[in-house]
DNA sequence: CTGAAAGCGCTTACAG
DNA sequence: CTGAAAGCGCTTACAG
């Protein structure tokens, strides 16, 4: 059997309040006595139980986090992992667990979060997605239960969040293409199921109006936010026959798709039209031309994300905030102006 | 304040016991009983507090994991997610959940861990990864603390683990290459420090010997096992002025490497050499050529190591054992013999 | 079939 | 500075 604080006190011959204070670095305590005890602590190699304190203490230094379902794709996407290193990275600073969880479908999501809730375990939970009408959100907040969405929710008034800021990253991948010379910029992928798709073209819109260059929504290609898309939209944009000469990308893997409709049809990027996407995939170091795109520090959501939690925890009356990170462009070959030709 | 098993048992006019029975399906109540109990808890919203359940039954139904250092690179690995997929995918159906946790550096890992199985929270651990010499699983053994480790462990005889079976994806490999007529077949990324590539190495001889080729070592390229030296090793290669119409490379993401500087050489893949890897990372598709690979099936490893868990924390005299996990092979442009020239 | 009581391993207000 | 005692919210052997 596990040693216990009662075997300690014994040992030490002292009370187990005693003994209970010492763990907790009761400063009242003398320090020979604490010092006696710490021996018979090492001594007998003691560990408190975590569950019996967090029942007495009503404190758990476990927060829960809400990966999207299993069987969704989005579970496989890049930052997700990058995300949960910031979150366990700067918990683990404080002490603090992470639990995770993923229910296999969307339909489960409130039946667990809700149970989370009011099982004691969590202390608080970060939701690493939103979803249009989110009814978790929705539960959590009316029980209010601490939590911090990654992400931008649809109603952010009563909502903690932490997010890229979106706008300014379509602002500064577009003002890329603008100082590369571009004037007539393309967006693929834009859609009004994702408010960050939305924020991006925003952006992309506010750098033309910066720079005088008007905005003709011919070069817009409207399209579901998912990859198998950026071939069809990029088809879409050709059959047009307008004149372009830059692609913004509503992400990275629409780039990709893009690019190789573009190959096909004997468009040569960065030759003929520069393309960049968002997210800074690992991939784009690998593509042919290796891609520009913006990172948007997955790792410091994560970190955020953790900061505010603790913040709501440890400080009930903590008001709805939210924190944006900052966005980073790296400049690849797919909208450089010096292009050698590709390494093949 | 939270509703707890008094309340509903004032409410229902019966005993706590009597609730907790409810709660705990205990056949022995009889069925009025239960179902105004039931209604009660409905009415309530009662959920029952799992850590005074833990503290009192000696069971979390909780599981940690020990992922590589936030700070090191490992953490980074596509693999680690999708293994993390299977395990919380897998622990979801039987109601455990799943606590990550992960040292900043190697060294740290041991305090963690041996505070983990000490401190209550976790039944049991699954280890992510294994080191040379590993004290983690050393210290775990000798405390007899349920874990079980995602890869071959160095001493495998008092360990539960499972593994892909590398030596038959090295073969499988090998063989493709066999059947698209490859003869001189090198290997590069041959290491003695980790178990995994031996493996793979030993199956890559295996298929040699079974087809009756003669092993020459003068193609096979030895380095460490780290994506920045894929391009050395092909230079090295390419300097012993050796004929050979295949590469097997331990990694994806040298075979990437090592392709860039076959282009830069002005030898093309696959028409003049066919190269494979393996982990079918994501970028296998957007690479150009797109690589052949063998498909780890991370979810799987993930899904069978919280099934050998559960085993073990619940059945107390279950033995080491240890399961592998089967592989595929995805044969794409690299390796393709009526391959029409890139898309470019 | 149901309940009273002791116990899981801690914490902490109260008393001294 | 230290201890006795009650309590956190459950479970379960025992008794009936």
């Amino acid at each position: 059997m596990a040693v216990t604080i009662k075997d300690i006190a014994k040992m030490a011959d002292v009370s187990p309040s005693t003994v209970s204070r010492v763990v907790d670095e009761n400063p009242r305590i003398s320090k020979k006595t604490s010092e006696k005890v710490k021996r018979v602590m090492q001594e007998m190699d003691y560990h408190p139980n975590m569950l019996a304190r967090s029942l007495a203490r009503k404190d758990t230094k476990i927060i829960g986090t809400l990966m999207p379902g299993t069987e969704e794709n989005a579970f496989k996407h890049p930052f997700f992992p990058e995300i949960l290193r910031g979150v366990t990275s700067e918990a683990y600073k404080s002490g603090y667990n992470i639990l995770i969880s993923s229910a296999a479908t969307p339909s489960d999501e409130k039946k667990i979060v809700l149970d989370f809730a009011k099982n004691g375990v969590a202390e608080g939970l970060i939701l690493m997605t939103s979803r249009h009408n989110d009814t978790v959100i929705k539960a959590l907040t009316e029980i209010s239960f601490p939590f911090v969405l990654v992400g931008n929710p649809e109603n952010s008034s009563n909502v903690t969040w932490v997010d890229n800021d979106n706008i300014e990253a379509g602002r500064k991948l577009t003002e890329h293409f603008i100082s590369r010379g571009c004037r007539k910029i393309a967006f693929i992928g834009l859609t009004d199921e994702y408010l960050v798709v939305k924020d991006r073209f925003e952006g992309y819109r506010k750098a033309l109006g910066e720079s005088g260059i008007e905005f003709d929504k011919g070069l817009v290609v409207k399209g579901a936010f998912m990859r198998s898309n950026g071939g069809n939209m990029m088809s879409e944009l050709l059959s047009r026959k307008k004149d372009f000469s830059g692609i913004v990308a509503a992400d990275d893997d629409m780039a990709f798709d893009a690019i190789k409709v573009l190959k096909k049809a004997g468009i040569r990027v960065p030759q003929d039209v520069l393309v960049a996407g968002f997210n800074n995939t690992k991939m784009d170091d690998y593509f042919t031309p290796m891609l520009t795109s913006i990172d948007i520090n997955a790792f410091e959501l994560g970190r955020k994300a953790f900061q505010l939690i603790r913040a709501k925890i440890e400080n009930k009356d903590y008001k709805p905030t939210h924190e944006l990170v900052g966005i980073n462009i790296v400049p690849r070959e797919s909208t450089s102006r010096n292009f050698k030709g590709s390494t093949e």
